[in-house]
DNA sequence: TCACGATGTATCGACTCGATACGTCGTGAC
DNA sequence: GTCACGACGTATCGAGTCGATACATCGTGA
């Protein structure tokens, strides 16, 4: 998923590697934090197979001998050649690569709503269509009220020996998981709500408020 | 920190491979799930360590050759030896693992309340002293409270070219991270209650209410 | 009788993290 | 002036972890 975050990404604007780390861990928040041992390796898979291509601007590399031990001395070629501080290596999207995003975002297969997967299709919904949203949103849902479901008849049937602090950790995760479905429920039907105006009427475009209007739900 | 977590559980009993898993992720609930692949490479260590042992009980290998080939034929030999399905593996903790447990419970620095460990020190709370465990909350209180005002300074400062979704995306995780504080906030409360009520007045033996009186403050 | 699922031990490949290395550049303390 | 320090920038390594899988036993029920 780490491949889909990047070329949703790149599909802005092309980026060089520690701009693209500092965006994913802003654009994931506090979810997760992809570090460069991550990163790099996923570049070069998603360079070898075609989907991005590196455009090495504002390199100071000459030619030849690219990344040998390049004497001291390029000091004094005098302050900010072009604008940047050195030979970054930008990415881009490539046709492929492009379509492959667009093929992926698409997409709305329970891979879509797994744990490892969801926020980072989540945070792509912009570039995603209404019916694929919802679809993602609902199998989230689903999927959370299985494991909660799991979760609870695994725990009756061995209530009476935990002691007060697992008992409270677990009764504190379930908590979570409760508001997160009851976080899905208003998306869905902020999504739904959306949706059906835009069908009934698409005359009067005031009501055109983004998905964050669940806000003051206790 | 799964070594802590295989520690703890064996110090209540003797425990084979198979059944560890199952308390193990039914102790942490819904935040964690290791599998084989984690658990047996962590047993084979502390045996290597000498911090547990194992104790094969029920095992119908009868002597030498033990996990060779064995022959079909073991099949009519009546069931239910013992008590049990098949030769299981029993671990158990020796005088140097209890040790280390003791040691390890003991501990409150910075390692005991990062995110990988604190679920796995919380679910053994009751086997630490109040102190501890108070200290173990507040320096987890902390931890979230940094994380949550870097990603609030950070978003600050790249607020505008930010789309809906993921607008919405980073309001969800800094909420759950905020009832998270007010999570440990309450434990923090009762620990300190129970610390002073004990200190000061411990002959009316009733108000020992465990630590979950914190279930209405919304 | 025999397929299936629960129980049980064990490993492999792929992925990820945190630490680290190496290097450039701007800034501010002295 | 100089030089330490931190931001920027690319890159890899070891250790830990997951999911899938393999293999084997046993009870149950179609």
């Amino acid at each position: 998923m780490l491949e889909t975050a990047i070329l949703g990404l790149l599909n802005s604007a092309p980026l060089h590697g520690y701009e693209l780390r500092k965006r994913l861990n802003l654009l994931l928040g506090s979810f997760r934090a992809f570090s460069y041992g991550t990163l790099y390796p996923a570049l070069k898979s998603l360079v070898a197979r075609g989907l991005i291509e590196t455009t090495e601007r504002e390199a100071p590399a000459p030619a030849g001998r690219a990344s040998g031990t390049r004497q001291a001395g390029a000091k004094s070629s005098g302050k900010a050649p072009l604008s940047g501080r050195r030979g970054r290596i930008v990415y881009r999207l490539t046709a492929d690569g492009k379509e492959h995003l667009q093929t992926v975002l698409a997409s709305s297969g329970p891979a879509a709503w797994e744990d490892e997967n969801f926020d980072v299709r989540f945070a792509f919904f912009a570039q995603t269509d209404a019916e694929t949203r919802i679809r993602i949103l609902e199998g989230r849902r689903t999927r959370l009220t299985e494991r909660l479901e799991a979760v609870r008849e695994s725990a009756a049937r061995t209530r009476e020996r935990l002691d007060e602090y697992t008992l409270e950790l677990q009764r504190h995760g379930l908590e979570q998981v409760e508001r997160e479905v009851r976080w899905l429920d208003g998306l869905i039907t902020t999504e739904r709500d959306r949706a059906l105006g835009r069908a009934r009427d698409h005359s009067a475009g005031a009501q055109d408020a983004p998905a964050q209007r669940n806000k003051e739900r206790g």
